[in-house]
DNA sequence: GTCTATATGGGGATAGAC
DNA sequence: GTCTATCCCCATATAGAC
C-alpha cells in the first residue's frame, strides 16, 4: 500500500512518514503480532514517532485497524480478479480456478502485510470494527461465488456442491495456510498448485486413471 | 470437561464450582469472545464469583488459558482416536479417513468449548502459553500423520501427496469452519461428509464416471 | 506534524479478613 | 474458598507547546 511521497531507504524500520507509513507499518506489526499486541506505542516507536502524533493522522486505534482491514480485501480482491479477467475469454474452467486459487495465496502470502494481516486478526478486532469491514468483505465474496457460479453452469464443476459452501471451504482452507506457511519449504506458487490438485481431483487414489 | 463433584442445576450460567467450573466457563468465554476481550473479571463474573477468588485455583490468567488450550487437544485427539480404532481391522481407507474427518469436527463444532476455544485463540495467545500447547499439539499431529501414511501405504491415497502437507490442509479447512459455521444450515456431520466428499474426490466434474 | 505532558480507565495480581 | 481493598502497570486518548 504505502507508496510514499518520495525515498526509499532504509526499508526495515525507520522513518516511515505521513498517513500511509503509519499504516504500512501497523499492517505489518498486526500480521506479525496480532491484534492484542500491538499498541499504539508499539507502532509510534517502529514509525519512529512518539505515540500521541498519531492522532495527528487518526482519531482513534479502531480507524487505523480499520483501514488495514479494507485495505486487505481490496488487495486480494484486485489481485484475483486482474489473474482472472487477464485469460482469454475462452480460457477453461479448471485453468481459471487454478489461477484465482494462485491469485488468493500470493496475495496473503508473498504480496501484502494488509491480506494476511487481515485475516490473522479479523477474528480478534471489536465487532464494531468487524462489522464496518463486513461490506468489503461481501464484495470480494460476491466475486468468488460469480466466478464458482460461472464455472459451475459451464459444467466444469459437480452440479451437487452447494456454491456458498464451497466459497466457504476454499477460503477458509487457503487463509490457514498462514498458520503454517513457511517459504523455506515451498514457494506460495507451488503450494497454491497442491490445493488446486487437491480441491479439483482429490486425494483418493483413482482405479481408473 | 467440567464433571462436577454433584449437581448439575442452572446449566446457563450462575455459581460453577471450583477449578473445573471455572475451566468450564473460561473456555466458553474464549470460545465466544477470543483471548483479548475475556478478562478475569469477566470469567470471575460469569461464575459468580469475585475476581481475586481465582486466584485460589490458578496462579495466573496464563495458567487458565493453558489449561484450556491442552484440554482442547486432549478432547479432539480422543475423540479422532477412538472413531478410527472404533472401526474393523479391515475397514477400507476410504471410511477410516471420513471417520476420522467426522470426529474431528464434531468436536470442534459440537462438542466440545475447549477445542473450539483452542483452534480460536492459540493464535492470539503469548508465546509462552503457545509453546507449553505445543507437546499436545505435536502428539495429535501425528495421530494424523500416522494415520494418513498408513492409507498411502495402503494404496488408497495418491502416492504423490506429502504427508505433513496434507495434514495441514487438512486440519487447516476443517479448523476453519469455526469461522462461518451455522448450526441452521446443517449438521457437523452433514458438514463433515461434505468436506469428505471434497478432499477425497475434488469438485471437478469428471468425463468418466 | 511532532513533541511533552497528563487524564482516565482497565488489566493482572497480591494481602489479609472472614 | 471467597471476600474486600489495593498496588502497579500499560493501554487509549487529549491538551497545548513548538
Amino acid at each position: 500500500m504505502a507508496q510514499n511521497t518520495a525515498s526509499k531507504l532504509n526499508e526495515t524500520s525507520r522513518s516511515a512518514v505521513g498517513r500511509d507509513g503509519v499504516l504500512d507499518i501497523a499492517a505489518r506489526l498486526f500480521r506479525e503480532q496480532g491484534y492484542g499486541s500491538v499498541s499504539l506505542r508499539k507502532i509510534a516507536e517502529a514509525a519512529g514517532i512518539k505515540a500521541g502524533s498519531i492522532y495527528y493522522h487518526f482519531g482513534s486505534k479502531d480507524e487505523i485497524v480499520a483501514a488495514v482491514l479494507d485495505a486487505g480485501i481490496q488487495v486480494v480482491h484486485a489481485s484475483m480478479r486482474d489473474a482472472v479477467t487477464a485469460l482469454p475469454a475462452d480460457t477453461d474452467g479448471e485453468t481459471v480456478l487454478r489461477a484465482a486459487i494462485r491469485a488468493h495465496l500470493r496475495a496473503l502470502l508473498d504480496v501484502s502485510d494488509y491480506t494476511s494481516a487481515n485475516v490473522r486478526i479479523f477474528g480478534q478486532v471489536p465487532q464494531s470494527v468487524r462489522d464496518a469491514n463486513l461490506p468489503t468483505r461481501r464484495a470480494y465474496e460476491a466475486e468468488w461465488d460469480s466466478l464458482l457460479s460461472r464455472l459451475q453452469e459451464d459444467g466444469a464443476l459437480k452440479q451437487d456442491v452447494d456454491i456458498r459452501r464451497l466459497r466457504l471451504m476454499l477460503i477458509g482452507a487457503l487463509n490457514a495456510t498462514l498458520d503454517w506457511f513457511d517459504p523455506d519449504r515451498g514457494s506460495a506458487d507451488a503450494l497454491s498448485h497442491t490445493y488446486a490438485d487437491v480441491f479439483l481431483n482429490g486425494i483418493l487414489e483413482r482405479k481408473d486413471a
